[in-house]
DNA sequence: AAAGTATTGCAAGGTATTTGCAAGTAGCGA
DNA sequence: TCGCTACTTGCAAATACCTTGCAATACTTT
């Protein structure tokens, strides 16, 4: 039917009806978590299992179609892997989530290759700090 | 009789044995989530619940002896308030936890602050990546 | 030493995520 | 198009991690 399916099923996966919902779902939200997806997912399909969910996720990560990024204390949240190209400024004291292009953390990143071999994904887990708005305030 | 015991006192807090071994813990392992704190705390003092370590890390972060970060998918690890001069290099790969200190992120830090007017604590989250070891591998 | 209150242990309660399993269904081949 | 096989789903139960209520305990101050 397109790329997509084909290719889950090269990797032998299925395109279910479900799989498909989590996925635009996933691409419509930005950042996600399983509950929202599963909220998101549900205004359409009422009744997706949670379950189904998380499993599908799980499965289009493996695929490389979604990634997860860590944004917070709870849970990952995803998204679509082809918007993986900014960083996350979190806000601890309001919580907002900014985005950031790469570009300003490369010279970050080709010091720690440099120093120590260490190849970094600033898009993996959240930068974390105080944003302007919050700084202002105090 | 010392220090720590009076800035405790000062807040209303007391030194008790629980929380004095929480803290020794989270000084000797370094790096720690609560489940290993107690296990640690345990060895000498079998009785201790997981909900007075929990309880304790919190209290003790509040107090600013203690401090917590993100190193991965799960729950927050802790370490001494002292050495949270270095950064966490997490390999998504092996597991493995390693440190860089601050000056690597410094430009990465002062950047994000004359774009977005976004304080950083590039502490509080791990840098996520793979480490070089298992670079090599591949 | 006694009183006052922070703290502890225990058990129950939450929330988020995972897993086992039977029923359902996508996708390949005849 | 039909059937078969194996991947998926929904459901319920289980697990992991952390929090909370409460009565008993034990630091601290007086």
């Amino acid at each position: 039917m397109n790329q997509r399916a084909d290719e889950l099923r090269q990797k032998g996966l299925r395109l279910t009806p479900q799989r498909e919902l989590v996925l635009q779902a996933v691409r419509e939200l930005g950042h996600a978590t399983p509950e929202e997806v599963a909220e998101s997912v549900r205004k359409s399909h009422p009744g997706i299992n949670l379950s189904t969910i998380y499993r599908n996720l799980e499965t289009l990560e493996n695929v490389g179609l979604v990634k997860h990024a860590h944004l917070g204390h709870g849970g990952a949240t995803y998204h679509a892997a082809e918007d993986s190209h900014h960083l996350h400024l979190v806000c601890g004291s309001c919580g907002s989530v900014g985005d950031a292009p790469l570009e300003s953390a490369a010279s970050f990143v080709s010091n720690l290759i440099d120093e120590y071999g260490f190849k970094t994904d600033v898009t993996h887990f959240a930068i974390y700090g105080t944003c302007a708005n919050c700084s202002d305030k105090s």
